[in-house]
DNA sequence: GCTTTAAAAAGTAAAGT
DNA sequence: ACTTTACTTTTAAAAGC
């Protein structure tokens, strides 16, 4: 799979040296987060234009892959938090936030909206909810979304509390604490985002 | 033409000056016993004043950041002031402060909701990250200011060097949305 | 880059009642 | 559950690490 930046490493320069190091890095990370191979390729193609742009130069090169992997999830839509990259690569969402924002401004690049549907999944088989209820909770998500109950909200706490109202009406017994630890959101957000989601619903 | 009024209020001013001389920060510390130095865990001293209600910090050059004023104007007072206590409790200072505004945050109501998504999309420079901050923030070029951007049609614009810049900015970004098609009125 | 100051916006979080 | 306090973002300057 890496067999394009591999071929590269053929050639002993230091820029080559580093590359070694951010695809092992991003190996590692790769089974941590699940994520597939399309992504970590994009985390490598964006790391590489960051180095091409000279932006490792005094920062963090951990987190400079950290936060091109965040940026790799966000533009192929895989639903990966900062939290979740955070606790898989040793480093301080902050700064990966940082370094993302650093991205997004040199390279120029654009990421789609997180779309709150796409987190329905994957909090889904974490809390082990059934299939109709996610189903049930992407009706919800989309019948409310989203009308504009979202906007500026943390799409992980909207998934939530759709998967939440989801599980309260086909009968799957599941609290909001297991769905909030799911979410990695708090039983308070998924109520306030319940509150919403009631109102748009007509629940 | 715009739909509506924006509502405009100046919430805090940043004002740096200057009384050209070194200033002895411990001597200030022990006439005035309420100001917080703590020169290993930042070199400036703060010195409080209740009205206006603003904070100035004072550095040994004799610089100096006064934040907290609701005006260009209660910027310029409060430095005055400062110099003014710090005469009368004894300290030789023998220049009137220069001052110089260098930040102004207003927070302003479009009277009209945003469409944060679409403009996520279509507004050029700017960044919409839920996860990580409920508003859309925008650099404006002309004037080089940077706004935040709420659903509820809120805003707050800063890095405005005067007044009219933050007028400026708003008058723009709310074109912008307006032409753009981007905001809801009731 | 960090440290300190102030302020608004709206969302999220944690602690205490 | 409710309230309070606090942190997220943005901005600018100051002197020094």
């Amino acid at each position: 799979r890496l067999r394009t930046w591999d071929s590269r490493s053929q050639v002993h320069e230091p820029v080559d040296r580093n590359f070694r190091q951010a695809f092992s890095e991003l190996d590692r990370l790769k089974d941590k987060l699940a994520v597939g191979d399309a992504v970590i390729e994009k985390a490598a193609y964006i790391y590489r234009k960051a180095l091409e742009k000279g932006l490792v130069r005094g920062r963090s090169i951990s987190a400079l892959i950290a936060s091109a992997l965040y940026a790799a999830c966000r533009d192929t839509e895989t639903p990966r938090t900062l939290k979740d990259i955070g606790q898989a690569s040793n480093i301080k969402r902050k700064d990966i936030a940082r370094c993302y924002r650093l991205l997004l401004r040199e390279l120029n690049l654009k990421m789609p909206v997180v779309d709150p549907v796409k987190c329905i999944s994957r909090i889904a088989s974490k809390a082990g909810l059934s299939e109709k209820t996610k189903r049930k909770a992407t009706k919800i998500l989309q019948t409310a979304e989203e009308n504009k109950i979202s906007a500026g909200k943390d799409p992980m706490g909207l998934a939530a509390a759709a998967l939440y109202v989801a599980c309260v009406t086909n009968g799957e017994n599941k609290t909001q604490r297991d769905v909030a630890e799911a979410a990695g959101v708090t039983e308070v957000t998924i109520r306030n985002r319940y509150k919403g989601l009631k109102i748009a619903l007509n629940l | 033409m715009p739909q509506t009024k924006p509502i405009v209020s100046v919430e805090n001013v940043v004002a740096s000056a200057s009384v050209d001389q070194k200033m002895d920060l411990n001597e200030i510390t022990k006439t005035f016993p309420d100001v917080e130095y703590h020169p290993d865990q930042f070199p400036g001293l703060v010195f409080r004043l209740k009205t206006p209600k603003t904070a100035t910090l004072i550095f040994t050059s004799g610089k100096m950041v006064c934040t907290g004023s609701k005006s260009e104007e209660m910027a310029r007072k409060a430095v005055k002031t400062v110099v003014q206590k710090l005469r009368k409790g004894g300290i030789k200072v023998k220049k009137d402060a220069t001052v110089q505004i260098q930040n102004i945050v207003a927070s302003i109501n479009l009277g009209g909701k945003i469409h944060l998504e679409q403009a996520a999309r279509t507004l050029p420079r700017s960044m919409y990250e839920p996860e990580q901050f409920p508003g859309l923030i925008h650099r404006m070029l002309d004037p080089k200011t940077v706004i935040l951007l709420f659903s509820s049609g809120k805003l707050v614009c800063t890095g405005a060097k005067q007044e009219p810049d933050v007028y400026r900015s708003v008058n723009n970004l709310h074109a912008l949305l307006e032409e753009k098609n981007l905001m809801i009125y009731d």
